[in-house]
DNA sequence: TTAATATTTAACGCATATGTGAACTATATC
DNA sequence: GATATAGTTCACATATGCGTTAAATATTAA
């Protein structure tokens, strides 16, 4: 997958409310599937769907409980929000450097900054 | 609107690939909408749609050409994604003190960090 | 071995997003 | 004034996303 794509699932995946409730409840500790049901309001279905989505897009890892092998444990896995915040600095980079830029044109000109 | 609604409306703006492909073409510098039609391989219809999108979330802005009326010139507003980079900051915070908290938890056992 | 628990998958309905071509608005040019 | 240009909005078809309930899977407890 390249980034493009990757990219692409990160957004749409932190792009929902409940999901991103979800992240913000696994970047406290590892937390059981149900357990971030209850939390978030949601019915078991809805949030596995949401536990999918999130595992495709490698936000989080599922892992099955040591000692009920019924229970499966989330965590945070931080690679895809990096490459998301990489992007994110580049864009407000050239930005920066475009008002910069407009500034020093204003400058030049005898406008005030 | 709230902060939570704003950054999904951030996030879903973003989430788009030819809207994407629009923010990095305006990070260079304002463009007129047909030109980011083109660009992005899309009808006019198609970007018009996009460039609302991007304008509800805030992202671009819209002017009017001073020489040529019928023209609209779309140009970059960055408050929109530093409120998008502050969240991940936050995340990735909350997730390297997880990390550290777990390298020396490994340590008081005695085990390779 | 039967019943309860944790979670996922399946089937369905509904809302929303995307692209396309046609029609519309506003402005410029001849 | 007639026509061309820049861009948007409309109407439509298709696709995708989210939630719900019912059923399936796997595992533990009685």
């Amino acid at each position: 997958m390249n980034a493009t794509a990757r990219l692409d699932r990160t957004l749409a995946a932190l792009a929902d409310p409940h999901r991103r409730q979800v992240v913000e409840l696994l970047r406290e500790r590892p937390r059981r599937a149900g357990e971030l049901a209850e939390a978030a309001g949601l019915s078991p279905p809805a949030m596995s769907r949401h536990l999918r989505t999130l595992r495709a897009s490698g936000l989080v890892e599922e892992r099955h409980d040591g000692f009920d092998a019924r229970v499966r444990v989330y965590r945070l896995t931080p690679a895809p929000m990096t490459e998301l915040t990489e992007w994110l600095r580049e864009t407000e980079e050239m930005w920066a450097d475009q008002l910069s830029a407009f500034r020093k044109h204003m400058l030049a000109r005898g406008d005030a900054a």
